[in-house]
DNA sequence: AAAATAGGCAAGTAGTCACTTGCCTGTCAA
DNA sequence: TTGACAGGCAAGTGACTACTTGCCTATTTT
């Protein structure tokens, strides 16, 4: 659980995660080239692919490799449980 | 936003916060022997304060101080951005 | 008034983290 | 098969951050 909130932490991992939210099944240098056009940060290429890690080992980002390619999807689902952990109190609760 | 997520990012802080949602207006020295009971965590009582400053930067906690003592209460409104921003993705959209 | 209590300020330190640099591996096209 | 392309590995650096230490202010209590 901590991980996921790691992974949050960081303003070009949360950009990564728009992107991919946008569209799917993205390889390395896409993500790169977007987030130098719509978001004005030019990391290096290896930064983005350690941000890919962390990303992934949190959860958040799925990898699947197709020959030279390796494709990026973004996962949600754990996300889920911030809202769980802190739910809004009821008046009286 | 940013603010949000990195004060997310510490695993005191996120104890703090549980802590604030079970009981709400608690006090500093409160806060510290909680943390110490249930969450085996003993930092001093200046780290939690610190702690807690970024938590209220980040809009997740207020504080009112009544006298000697200042109470703290949860604000989980914050929160609710965080699921809006990466909602659930339907199939085919 | 004096001691005790609740909290605040500020500087210093150690560990973490984002980022770069340099080189290497694997895949495909000409 | 050779060059180009997509990505990976690993060490080093600078900035940030959680934490401590020492001292101070303000509010009660006795």
């Amino acid at each position: 659980m901590a991980d996921i909130f790691k992974a949050l932490a960081d303003g070009t991992r949360r950009a990564l995660l728009d992107e991919l939210l946008e569209r799917d099944q993205q390889t390395l240098f896409e993500l790169c080239s977007r987030l130098a056009m719509k978001h004005d940060l030019t990391p290096t290429r290896q930064a983005v692919s350690q941000h890919l890690d962390v990303l992934q080992q949190a959860g958040l980002v799925v990898a699947e490799r197709r020959g030279r390619y390796k494709f990026h999807t973004i996962n949600t689902a754990p996300l889920a449980q911030i809202a769980e952990r802190w739910p809004t109190r009821k008046a009286g609760s």
